[in-house]
RNA sequence: GCCCAGAUAGCUCAGUCGGUAGAGCAGAGGACUGAAAAUCCUCGUGUCGGCAGUUCGAUUCUGUCUCUGGGCA
């Protein structure tokens, strides 16, 4: 009860693409002396701005956003960079008497941090880029030369527990875990996986605000979003990205926003097909992110039952009252 | 006006030698523990264009009508 009480609130918005996260990250940021930690895979990159949505230049004097611009497109990034960084963070801020807003749709960083997910066998993934793109081609092309199923049998030696929570087809996700087990870390052994939910002695207590639009008005909003990209000069980002010609595992290459105007930028696609696709795979998202949020335990769902001036009375009850 | 080809799932189409039907795409649901805006899994009932005829039985055959392409006038 005491440990309740003596933990330090910090506010986590999340929600889908498009519904509003940045907006409210900063208005609830202005009514509690907050500052924001993005929780969001591509908006770590610089020079991806238009495509990720960041939040702008000015809203950024407005407000601080923390964990935005932090690596080069070609730098390597994940989960255990992130949940390293964003509790510095967190712990910087509440030093300094500020609330923590944590706002972002990366479902894997939210869980990480919310959950308080162990990686105590922290390796810096610059460090080991090299390393770990030499010994990523050698089990893609054992993957190519011998099949899925010899992979796959492959991590079944290696990590069985691992084995039984991925789906052979998931090829991508198979090489992960044979990476990961051949350095060392067995992620799918039961009792470390246990060990690996620590929620409850996180030093920090999460409030979770989760942004509920219905789907046919969140689609609408993808629509006249990307259309207001297109506008806002997203092609030049996307001539600079391909321009670049990066290895085709590159993270920034996955970002949604981007790769779908290839096409269109080497003529091969009108600009109305690359539209259409970028639309698709945006609400396509947006719905894997609603799957991701559904499961987490949310505090506040923010939808038209209640204002934003009431979500934030509300806020604050929580965290300077008892 | 005449001739030909179509009309089947939201779209593109397959199929049923007559026993009420299935692919791709779209869409929906789900998973997710070190690449995650990635990756993967699951899900297909629809007056088979309308009406009539033949038949035990028609989406399938026949006739007719409507509509859509294409050709000839």
């Amino acid at each position: 009860m005491l440990d309740k009480i003596s933990k330090a609130k910090v506010i986590v918005v999340v929600g889908p693409t498009a519904s509003g996260k940045t907006d409210l990250g900063i208005d609830i940021s202005k009514a509690l002396n907050g500052e924001i930690i993005s929780a969001d895979s591509m908006q770590i990159y610089k020079d991806l701005n238009i495509g990720t949505a960041k939040a702008t230049k000015e809203e950024q004097r407005e407000i601080k956003h923390h964990l935005i611009d932090i690596c080069d497109i070609t730098e390597e990034f994940n989960v255990s960079d992130y949940k390293k960084l964003c509790y510095e963070k967190i712990e910087k801020l509440v030093q300094n008497g500020k609330v923590p807003v944590i706002v972002g749709g990366t479902g894997l960083y939210i869980n990480a941090v919310v959950n308080n997910m162990n990686f105590d066998d922290y390796i810096n993934s610059k460090q080991y880029n090299h390393q770990k793109i030499k010994s990523r081609e050698r089990l893609k092309k054992i993957l190519e030369e011998k099949g899925k199923e010899y992979l796959y049998n492959m991590l079944v030696k290696l990590d069985k527990h691992a084995a039984e929570n991925i789906h052979m087809n998931n090829t991508r996700r198979v090489i992960r875990a044979i990476e990961l087990a051949e350095e060392g870390n067995f992620k799918g052994n039961i009792e470390k996986r246990n060990d690996l939910w620590n929620k409850n002695d996180s030093p920090y207590e999460f409030i979770i605000v989760y942004i509920d639009i219905p789907r046919e008005k969140l689609y609408d909003r993808i629509n006249t979003r990307v259309d207001m990209m297109v506008n806002l000069g997203v092609l030049d980002e996307a001539k600079m990205l391909k321009n670049m010609k990066l290895d085709e595992n590159n993270t920034a290459l996955q970002a949604i926003g981007y790769k779908e105007f290839f096409n269109y930028i080497d003529g091969k696609e009108s600009l109305e097909e690359a539209l259409t696709k970028l639309k698709q795979s945006t609400r396509r998202y947006a719905k894997r992110q609603v799957t991701w949020f559904k499961k987490l335990n949310c505090d506040i769902i923010f939808n038209d039952n209640i204002t934003k001036q009431e979500l934030i009375d509300r806020l604050k009850r929580m965290i300077y009252e008892k």
